[in-house]
DNA sequence: AACCCGGGGGG
DNA sequence: CCCCCAGGGTT
């Protein structure tokens, strides 16, 4: 078929994009980066799989480590719920597969936090199984290519894109073939100003004949963004702060935060203090205004979060549940959301 | 099927 | 400001 044909053939050539994971054939190396890689950059999610490689050499290593040291080494890589389940999985191998990796589609997509995507990358990487991956980059492509215009965030597209994506897949090579469209979809077949003048599909790609290529791949889904205004209490008694863990399925679950006060809408310090939610959780101690933070503001994917840190000192040991204190010079043992980071390492605030 | 989950980079 | 990224889990 000359698609896949030409496709290893543009591979065999020009291809030098270099990473560390490329080509091994250790399943744990290859998870593990495949976990990391889900909906971020390569260059983003690099160093945090060498440092993770560096610390836990072996799934057994990780299998085997405190759950808030992962979280720790996972800080800002965003998409929490990965190391949860990054951690759940290690320990499943280990535990119910004797630490050797399991070795089929099935077997593999079993384990958290693996879906199809990544179970076809290391059934085919990693043990050379006929699974056709299909990530960003391959419905890319094979949109553009094959002028399909099904949206590629619906069940039908989703269906239709795997059958496709199979039926191209060369027998006894999907390893090489797996890796080379997604090189491919990420240096020439890219989402904005792809180079379609040296692209070795441009002969029969439907896309560019019909001029629609920045149209495709379709997506129908229309993203909503939410506002919310967090106040942190960051309160502080004889050089130790009170912080909790999130929980549940919300925003930035098992990371850290200071006490906690959300409103719909932006309020003053002062409201804040006069606030029902702010008496109920404060109303017994005794402090005093140490400072207040500049607004901080983080764009998320579906959400834009303004946050403001309100640093009291109190004058008699509080009475406050669901919270634990933490001496200040131990805060480095907890992982905490890009904005807290941001805030803890401002040193010019002048905080601690 | 709809909705949720972070952070960073580029135009 | 927008979009996208080697997606998956929950409801």
């Amino acid at each position: 078929m000359f698609f896949t044909t030409q496709l290893l053939e543009w591979n065999h050539q020009h291809n030098s994009r270099t990473m560390p994971w490329k080509g091994i054939k250790d399943p744990y190396r290859i998870w593990l980066s495949e976990i990391i890689l889900q909906q971020t950059r390569v260059e983003q999610g690099q160093p945090y799989y060498e440092r993770f490689i560096t610390t836990y050499p072996t799934i057994q290593d990780l299998a085997a480590a405190p759950d808030e040291a992962v979280f720790r080494l996972w800080q800002g890589l965003g998409y929490y719920a990965r190391c949860k389940n990054m951690l759940a999985a290690a320990r499943q191998v280990v535990q119910s597969y004797q630490g050797r990796f399991p070795d089929t589609y099935e077997a593999i997509q079993s384990l958290k936090g693996v879906g199809p995507y990544t179970a076809a990358a290391i059934a085919s990487f990693a043990f050379n199984s006929h699974h056709a991956v299909l990530d960003g980059n391959v419905f890319r492509v094979l949109s553009r290519y094959f002028g399909i215009d099904t949206p590629v965030d619906s069940t039908a597209g989703k269906k239709e894109f795997a059958a496709l994506a199979q039926e191209l897949l060369p027998a006894g090579q999907s390893a090489v073939y797996n890796q080379s469209i997604m090189d491919f979809g990420a240096s020439i077949c890219k989402p904005q100003q792809p180079l379609c003048p040296q692209c070795p599909l441009s002969k029969k790609c439907v896309a560019l004949r019909q001029q629609i290529v920045a149209l495709l791949p379709v997506k129908s889904k229309k993203l909503v963004i939410k506002k919310r205004y967090f106040y942190y209490i960051v309160l502080d008694y004889k050089g130790q702060v009170f912080i909790r863990k999130r929980t549940g399925n919300d925003i930035w679950q098992n990371l850290h935060e200071f006490i906690l006060l959300e409103t719909p809408s932006p309020i003053t310090v002062q409201e804040l203090q006069a606030s029902s939610g702010f008496k109920a959780l404060l109303q017994d101690v005794f402090y005093t205004v140490q400072g207040i933070s500049p607004a901080f503001k983080q764009q998320l994917t579906h959400q834009t979060i303004h946050s403001q840190f309100l640093l009291l000192s109190a004058a008699k040991k509080p009475a406050i549940t669901n919270y634990m204190a933490v001496p200040i010079n131990r805060l480095n043992n907890y992982a905490f959301p890009k904005t807290i980071t941001d805030f803890l390492e401002n040193k010019s605030l002048g905080l601690f």
